[in-house]
DNA sequence: CTAAATTGATTGCAATTGCAACTAAACAAT
DNA sequence: ATTGTTTAGTTGCAATTGCAATCAATTTAG
């Protein structure tokens, strides 16, 4: 509750704005210069691929990748338009729509997983050993609880 | 250059975005609901206030911000008709402009951090010890440095 | 059972972003 | 001086986002 912040942490707050952002800067460049599409697909892709059956209702994917409900309904037609995923008819919940994946969005996730990797790699976790980067995910971890007083 | 990404690091990197877009969001609302303009605004009225005279020439606006030359411009105009700050003729080199911070900039500026600091607070350095906090910037640092092979 | 409330998904619309021109001024080089 | 290049800032346009409203289906409650 109190509502001081050190220079420590002030400086800590600034630095992690200015990574982020150069970070995924770079690596979306990456992908644009691979004529491949926008990091946003990819975590589509990647949580169907991941998913029972290759499928997912709309809303859990919009949860999974932290994405208001209407952006969601058009990502996913952006995707469909791509070929990469199909819709299809939720049986038992008459409003719902499964995404599905195809095997094209199967091929397109590991197309972009190659530049996406190496992306990771170059600009975040080269710079993380072994302890800081399990360490640094026990940090980041506790940011997105639920906060408390 | 090795293409290749542990589990600890790919750990750390999900951990990383989740982290940021829930610690932004939640800042984002926080100022939303005290009628507050956005994080952007913030970061433009700061650097206004840091800098020699008050002012800046766009372009160093653009690069302390990290925002394109052309989101800047709109970025300055929306600042400007909100009366934040105004432009002004560069002597010496009659393409540019300067933006100068107002007196309702500074204002802006001193109400926005009321929130955004306390944003910064609750959503992430309240889980940084103060070493852990030095640590972070220092991680934070190497990755907005120069990529090399 | 029926009305009210909730949930899933979509749509409209305004605001913001990204990218590629474009204009004008400064700089460089012959 | 004259041409070519770079730099500053702006603009047009298409794509994406955010937010509120909408519609239909489901659940809840009386």
């Amino acid at each position: 509750m109190s509502p001081y912040l050190s220079a420590a942490h002030n400086l800590a707050w600034r630095k992690f704005l200015v990574a982020y952002v150069t970070v995924m800067e770079h690596i979306e460049q990456d992908l644009a210069a691979a004529t491949l599409p926008p990091l946003s697909w990819y975590d589509v892709l990647f949580v169907l691929s991941e998913s029972p059956g290759q499928k997912r209702r709309l809303h859990e994917i919009a949860e999974a990748v932290l994405l208001s409900r209407s952006n969601t309904t058009r990502l996913v037609n952006r995707l469909e338009s791509a070929g990469l995923l199909t819709r299809e008819q939720c049986s038992g919940d008459r409003r719902g729509a499964f995404a599905v994946i195809t095997d094209d969005g199967l091929s397109m996730l590991e197309r972009m997983w190659v530049v996406y990797e190496a992306g990771i790699v170059n600009y975040f976790a080269q710079h993380l050993d072994a302890s800081e980067a399990k360490q640094f995910a026990k940090i980041m971890n506790r940011m997105t609880s639920i906060r408390d007083s």
